[in-house]
DNA sequence: ATGAAAGCGCTAACAT
DNA sequence: ATGTTAGCGCTTTCAT
């Protein structure tokens, strides 16, 4: 023992509190820590071994592996992700228990696992109501302090976009946004070509003789509709003489606005739906009124909702959900691993469109 | 200032490497070290009051709480979760785009929510080939690599789950199993009660005045089958003089097999098969031969599967794949939180159970 | 009621 | 080609 007479050094070190590294109990997680000791090399050239960095000398390359095989090591990403700023885990939240929503799932969970990546998922209560607000934020929040490298969602509507869309921005997360898009647009946006569907509508029912429309939706609180009508409307200027009225598919007495419309002289000769739930809406208003389609009145929705009732086939616009869905996340992978659109260049907008679907609730005019 | 004469000690301390730890550079994660150092306390200080631990003043909480609030604090769960060991993320994997585990996941999401706790997604492949067991166990180990607390799976089958069974089991992660469940339990389990679907189908078609039956499915491979058949044949030996014969559904020459059953002497009068999609096949295949749905046989499915056309409204099994997904989450949370069903306890195994539909593919013969 | 410090498992910068 | 060390942000003893 040295002797240490001038310098007086209580060596009673505290007892050290760290638990024992050695093989890991079974049952407990199995470390770079381990490895190392096994091998009887340090925890970083273990590290750099398993994650392919630095030359190493092949039999030192093979013994941790074969180590890390045996032990059957998994890297926790909890700790990678804090030290590499990357989980590979994307947020997404979407409104619950749609078919359509849960093939944009579909087309956003295979491309994202393409990428060695795995979604956070919450469906969003998809409601109007002011509780709806609170859940959408306490959903994003659980996913920031999860860390993930980015999020896609769609709102339960704009607004609600608005009330936490600068938490996310603020902290620089990459967010796409689908179906519901802001009206400023600052951030990355995937969605139907809602325009071109609202014109192409109209094209079709021009094409078949009307000139006067009406047009149902909920303009007032859903992008979407607003973009298909004002496609609508848009494709109608171009022909001379022709008219277009609208009603608000969430006003009370939706019924007797429909008929007002439908019974008046010069009456429309065509409704276009924001959606078919509208149009489903609007078919049973107009049968209790005795009103037929397409005998008196052609009928256009949008979606190619499935499990609807709308009385009669209806003519709609069919969307490609999984094309939105495997668009998004292309767009979420290119932002989130810095590639050709990284950090610094502008957002993107890709619009899917929709293919219009005949059937029979429509007829050229006689 | 201390004068140590004896002692050299060399002062030029290695410059030290740490970033500045100031108030936080915009864009980047809000710590405890800044709410910290704008409050003029230490971190374990702001640690303990945001996480409610301990007794504190009034006033230094408040302050904290302010500084945090201001500075829109997020604690890090990466961190947390390393801290403290549980993550409140549940790895949830589900056989791909199908209405029913949709409503499954549906009900899980419900309860896992009202826990505070997320999904961490992962469709499964939802195929036998031999690829889709790498990709199950690729799954898993994301999932164990992100700590998830524990894990509801259903397999794509009960031989791919095997394979990585141990994986799980090993770790101690709890583990709850949904629908497709292991010969040798040793897991929670939650799935439809297939046995007593089986014999609610026997009993019903005896009290219609059958008495030789068929049985259509993949006892082979799916356990659900298995035991749909196997309550199906326990309630025929209640009965005197019954009689049931087999065909496996992916047998090759289906409709041979079928037709031969059907057109010899003291031929079966109804077909009982483990699922809609089989029902749906037996029924086309019968319509080629001539064979009627219910005139010349009755025929029950199991599901109550959407958008299959079985030629004839089919009599069927609903189940409740909310209520499945639901119990799950009960189950695993139970197992999670160590509460009554916490750690030590036994295995669980819910069976929710399926309704008969009656349609008009099933009749008393005459 | 508050502070100091250890330690979680890993990566990356800096030696050698 | 490999070792040493700091540091990620947090929780949790242990001291005061």
């Amino acid at each position: 023992m040295d002797e240490q007479p001038l310098t007086i050094t209580t060596t009673d070190e505290p007892r050290p509190r760290l638990r024992h590294r050695g093989t890991p109990a079974p049952g407990n997680r199995v470390t770079l820590q381990h490895i190392a000791e096994e091998a009887g090399v340090t925890i970083s050239t273990v590290s750099r071994i398993l994650g392919n960095h630095g030359q190493y000398a092949a039999d030192t390359r093979k013994k941790i592996f074969a180590i890390a095989d045996r032990l059957k090591y998994r890297p926790n990403a909890l700790i990678r992700g804090m030290q590499t700023g990357k989980t590979r885990t994307a947020g997404v939240m979407l409104p619950v228990d749609q078919s359509y929503y849960n093939q944009v799932l579909g087309g956003i969970h295979e491309a994202l696992l393409e990428n060695d990546t795995i979604a956070l998922l919450s469906w969003n209560p998809h409601t109007h109501q002011r509780a709806g607000v609170d859940t959408e934020r306490a959903i994003i929040h659980r996913m920031i302090d999860r860390c993930v490298d980015g999020i896609l969602l769609c709102p339960s509507s704009e607004r609600f976009l608005q009330s936490y869309f600068d938490e996310i921005l603020d902290r620089h997360i990459p967010l796409v946004v689908i179906d519901r898009e802001l009206e400023e647009l600052s951030s990355d946006f995937v969605g139907t070509d809602d325009v071109h569907g609202g014109q192409t509508a109209a094209e079709y029912l021009l094409s078949l003789g009307h000139r006067r429309f009406l047009f149902v939706g909920d303009s007032d609180r859903l992008v979407t509709s607003r973009r298909r009508e004002s496609g609508f409307r848009q494709a109608l200027r171009e022909t001379a003489d022709t008219a277009c009225e609208s009603v608000d598919v969430s006003a009370t007495g939706l019924r007797e606005q429909l008929t007002g419309q439908l019974r008046r002289a010069e009456a429309p000769t065509a409704i276009f739906c924001n959606n078919d739930a509208t149009a489903a809406q609007v078919a049973a208003a107009l049968r209790e009124d005795g009103i037929r389609v397409p005998a008196d009145v052609s009928l256009v929705g949008f979606g190619n909702t499935p499990g609807l009732d709308p009385v009669v086939p209806l003519t709609t616009f069919h969307q490609h959900p999984r094309e939105v869905g495997a668009t998004a996340a292309r767009l979420y992978l290119d932002r989130v691993n810095g590639g050709s659109n990284g950090n610094g260049s502008h957002f993107c907008r890709k619009l899917i469109p929709a293919d219009l679907v005949v059937r029979a609730s429509t007829r050229a005019i006689s």
